[in-house]
DNA sequence: ATACCTAACCTAATAAATTAGGTATAGCAG
DNA sequence: CTGCTATACCTAATTTATTAGGTTAGGTAT
């Protein structure tokens, strides 16, 4: 779990993190259009993601659901630290300089960053 | 160079930002202490990121100094989209939140995003 | 009951990443 | 000149990721 997912078993947690919640059956039929994997090559590797703690399962009647265990702020967190070394300016600079952004995007960043302030602060207040 | 670095290339690429341009002693000299790879393993493993043009090389008397031509912009860019299909806020948020972030760091990320508004801003001055 | 569909399960082939040994050679110290 | 060191170069073993075939069995419709 903190063993970072190869492209694959990313590609396949997103699907996860959109459902919640999957059986193989879901997963496949959203990853087939895209990369036309066979549906026992989508099963293999969930088992093997299981095994490894990247998602659980639970039991429906004959099928398996899945769910991840990996969540995508866990996964970004370590590419920050992987890649940056935990600096997260240095990630948002860089982004800032390679996506194209609108002044509304911008404006986004903005309000998200006084929120987390005012987590900040909230959770100061109450001791935490 | 679209295709992305795995883990042992990012790690060398991570050096080679760092020192702009190395030989592989000088690549191994910075990773042996963390990972405790033999020198051989680092020359082949710049050899074939030389061949998938992750890398380049020159000559220096004797010695290969290598650079890298993958920056951690594209490789950040490529990360974003895989995970976030591009959405930029998304991956913001998941940083202010996984991410304990001083005000000071939050100040930063506020003058980053007013100099990329700025900078737009000239830019459409100047035409562009 | 029987045929059929769908699922898990088992297994293994293939491909890619990771590692490091051995060889040849250039340059340098004694 | 001779031995030593550091380098590129070549090669292959090992491990990990990726893929999918075949088998078995549960559930369902006819």
């Amino acid at each position: 779990m903190d063993n970072n997912p190869t492209e694959r078993e990313t590609e396949i947690l997103k699907v996860l993190w959109e459902l919640e919640e999957g059986s193989v059956r879901a997963v496949h039929e959203k990853l087939e259009s895209i990369s036309g994997l066979h549906f026992n090559t989508v099963q293999t590797q969930l088992r093997i993601m299981d095994e490894k703690g990247l998602v659980s399962h639970r039991r429906d009647g004959r099928t398996f659901l899945y769910r991840p265990l990996c969540t995508r702020e866990q996964v970004s967190s370590q590419f920050l630290h992987r890649v940056y070394d935990g600096a997260v300016n240095e990630l948002v600079l860089n982004m800032l300089n390679s996506e194209k952004l609108s002044e509304r995007d911008l404006r986004d960043l903005e309000s998200l960053i006084a929120e987390a302030r005012e987590q900040k602060a909230s959770r100061r207040k109450r001791g935490n």
